[in-house]
DNA sequence: CCTAAGTTTCTTGTAGACAAGTAAAATACA
DNA sequence: TGTATTTTACTTGTCTACAAGAAACTTAGG
């Protein structure tokens, strides 16, 4: 549990809510720390040797955000995947896949493409390198830069917390590829580059929606799965 | 300033926070406070005669909404209507509403059209009393019920918080019409329940896009006129 | 009279202590 | 032995005090 490199007594003035909140949510997100598991402040606040005062505003931040939930004078824990809803998440971020890759190819400018590209390559290393929890991040980090490139703020801010929401049920679905997913995931993600590249925004707008189905249709095959077997004995 | 009614010195435990963020919020959203105005911890803690600790944590809250801006250890203050990037609000505004109209005419349940209807019915009752303040609040309250009975809470979340932050952009709108906008949006809104009650999803898009279109069109007008007059002399 | 360094003052960030509320444990009672 | 009640322990919410950083003011030097 302990994988914090005790800081040395020597902290800048206002690192202490970033570093609790980026630490504790990527526990969450990478299920470090899965859905139900309690936080208590006072272990978070030895744990990093602050006072409660910046672990609560993270804390806050992080409630804000959905990723805990806090029971009025009692405990406050990582909050659960909500299952049955989970349709909703998968039709809003079908639609966030198609708008954001739209705009992109609408109001790319001449550095967009050379970050996007990059994470790409980066997706690729991961992919060879059957990092699941590296390909995950690199996935989100792609689809986020095509979102900034799309210069919509409103969207751009659903979407990356869609992305980061994903990153938890993501996890389950590599757990179930044992990290090696289809490689089909790279060339869609080189054929959305091309179609951006090109300013088509038509083309843009069918590929990112045949990359979200097809995501969405694996996990929706997964859960099926799973719930035959919880069926089957 | 102080319109604040002095607590009796009995609070319940947990509503320090959401006292001053409700009253701060709303100060804010309806320009009481306008973009720019600075926010002092101490002065709302002696307003609301409690500690800064639960003044930070509702300030916290309000910056991870975007509605103040904290420079950090210097100062914090009611953060700006980025006029330049408007077109990036109308847009994802416009989808919010096709989107949540379109939702809502597929899942409706029962009790839903009573709470829109209810909604509208104290919209005309602002519109008649000429009250600006109650007519974005209600026309608010409308469209949000209208999301709720789609059941999509990330749309939802979106929506509500571009409703929240047009409040502000349509408050200078109703002014400019010295608080008697034009008597459409009603009809407007009554066709968009019918086309709900009837389940005519396409229906409910098209009157959705119309709806905003109109809406957008009006302030952009309203903007336009605007930049001609500081052109002007 | 203008500029630049030093000092003061103000605001925010953090700490540690206390209070209130809740759940579990212990005790009394039937 | 089972149930109701009190007690205890623990967690969160709030408060006050202190420390650090930044801006404004003061003052010295050209």
């Amino acid at each position: 549990m302990d994988n914090t490199p005790a800081p040395p007594t020597e902290r800048k003035r206002g690192s202490g809510v970033k570093m609790v909140y980026d630490l504790l949510r990527d526990d969450i997100l990478d299920l470090v720390m899965p859905p139900g598991s309690p936080i208590d402040e006072v272990q978070l606040a030895e744990r990093f040797a602050i006072s409660r005062t910046p672990v609560r505003e993270a804390l806050a931040r992080l409630a804000a955000e959905g990723l805990i939930d806090t029971l009025p004078n009692r405990s406050t824990m990582v909050s659960q995947i909500d299952f049955v809803n989970l349709h909703t998440f998968f039709d809003a971020i079908t639609l966030m896949y198609r708008v954001t890759t739209r705009l992109a190819a609408q109001n790319w400018r001449a550095d967009d493409l050379e970050v996007i590209r990059g994470h790409q390559a980066e997706y690729c290393a991961a992919f060879e390198a059957h990092d699941a929890l590296a390909m995950i991040g690199t996935n989100r980090d792609f689809h986020a830069a095509i979102a900034e490139a799309g210069r919509n703020p409103y969207y751009l801010s659903l979407f990356l917390r869609l992305l980061d929401e994903g990153r938890r049920i993501l996890r389950l679905y590599y757990q179930s590829f044992d990290d090696r997913p289809p490689a089909s995931v790279i060339t869609e993600h080189e054929d959305i580059i091309a179609a951006i590249a090109a300013r088509d925004v038509a083309r843009a707008d069918v590929l990112a929606k045949a990359h979200a189905d097809q995501i969405v249709g694996q996990i929706q095959r997964l859960m099926a799965r799973d719930q035959r077997q919880d069926i089957a004995l």
